[in-house]
DNA sequence: GTCTATACTGGGATAGAC
DNA sequence: GTCTATCCCAGTATAGAC
């Protein structure tokens, strides 16, 4: 039934779960295969070492969870929304908790180039499912010409990686950061809604600022 | 002279650089010991754990930052010089890295309260700081009462720390997200150019979105 | 092909030397 | 008070059993 072995399918499992509740640095071999309930030296048979257990992990259970989002972003129709998806997703407990899984990756890749690459192509999947939707929600907007749509969406991942981190810290302080970039997206959305007299006034200071 | 022992203060320094080298995932006590050229034993004596190391050199090395930055801060005028200086401080070898440090505390404090405490009061201290700078700098503008300059710091704050980890899998799409925030730096402030009379307008839509 | 027993290295922590 | 020698456990990895 299953093409891919059922030890495999645990350690990957095992593996996800382990970063969520220990973290980067509590991820070791024997940690994994405890989680899982297998053997410890079953990590080394099936993926050779732990960084290639990770990354193939990472890659899964990314793939799975902007699977799982896809539907709901492909609904998205304002930043707001936008927003409130993300929120979503970092409170979820269905996908169980990406971000989160993702961030601790990120941290640990720092200093692994082997691991990099593999977080590294996690959150291109994030970025790419992200500026589709900025792409479709700005396409009327007089801004839309203005900002790089490509560079908005790793900003805004990046930014979600790190209020994933601060909450961790300070999750009131987190919490009150994410309502004021609720406040911001509306900023946004009535530079949109500009009469047509004060969009060119608009247009045209854009033009003087950014020349400077 | 030194009213805190030589062989703490190497620790604290040798804790830093071994993060910086190594990220929270390569930190241990003989890790650390190496770098500071002492027995592995010493982290013990000195500070009871190796927790307890990471968070004294966290607060002392973001402190001690925050205080080179200060003046610097203390010029910012606009946005666009607030990122300006944040990439500085990321790219800056003077103060070795205090934004990558804290990254990697901050994803090591996710699991571990003791150190999420310490990592909480090391990040206040560059939030209070950004929430200075950004009450200066939106002074006069009328995006001022429409936001929570507290949450806004903590976002700003939360951005950077996710740019830097973007930055270690991804450093052409960290340039390309900081280059598409600082367009956006130009748009907020081209809306506090507004004349009266958009400006009035504006304060209107954002009413009525905001009741939404 | 799948897994276990086992070897070896590095990590945290302390008892006790100086 | 400061540091070293040493203990024991956790970590990676492999040789070889099934």
């Amino acid at each position: 039934m299953d093409a891919v072995s059922e030890t495999r399918q645990k350690l990957i499992d095992g593996a996800v779960e382990t970063i969520r509740t220990h973290g980067i640095s509590g991820v070791s071999a024997r940690t994994i295969a405890t989680t899982a309930g297998v053997n410890q030296a079953l990590v080394f048979y099936h993926f050779g070492s732990v960084h290639d257990l990770l990354s193939e992990a990472c890659m899964v259970h990314t793939q799975a969870t902007v699977t799982a989002y896809q539907p709901r972003l492909d609904k998205v129709t304002t930043l707001q929304e936008l927003l409130a998806t993300g929120r979503e997703l970092h409170a979820g407990q269905a996908e169980i908790g990406n971000v989160k899984v993702l961030a601790q990756l990120l941290a640990g890749s720092q200093n692994d180039p082997e691991l990099a690459k593999a977080t590294g192509a996690a959150l291109a999947l994030w970025t790419t499912a992200v500026e589709q939707v900025l792409v479709r929600v700005m396409a009327g907007s007089p801004v839309k010409d203005l900002l790089d749509i490509g560079g908005l969406a790793r900003a805004v991942s990046a930014g979600f990686v790190g209020l994933e981190l601060f909450e961790g810290v300070d999750p009131q302080g987190a919490r009150q950061a994410l309502d004021t970039l609720d406040q911001l997206a509306v900023l946004v959305e009535v530079v949109d809604d500009l009469g047509p007299v004060a969009r060119r006034a608009f247009r045209a200071k854009v033009k003087r600022v950014a020349d400077r």
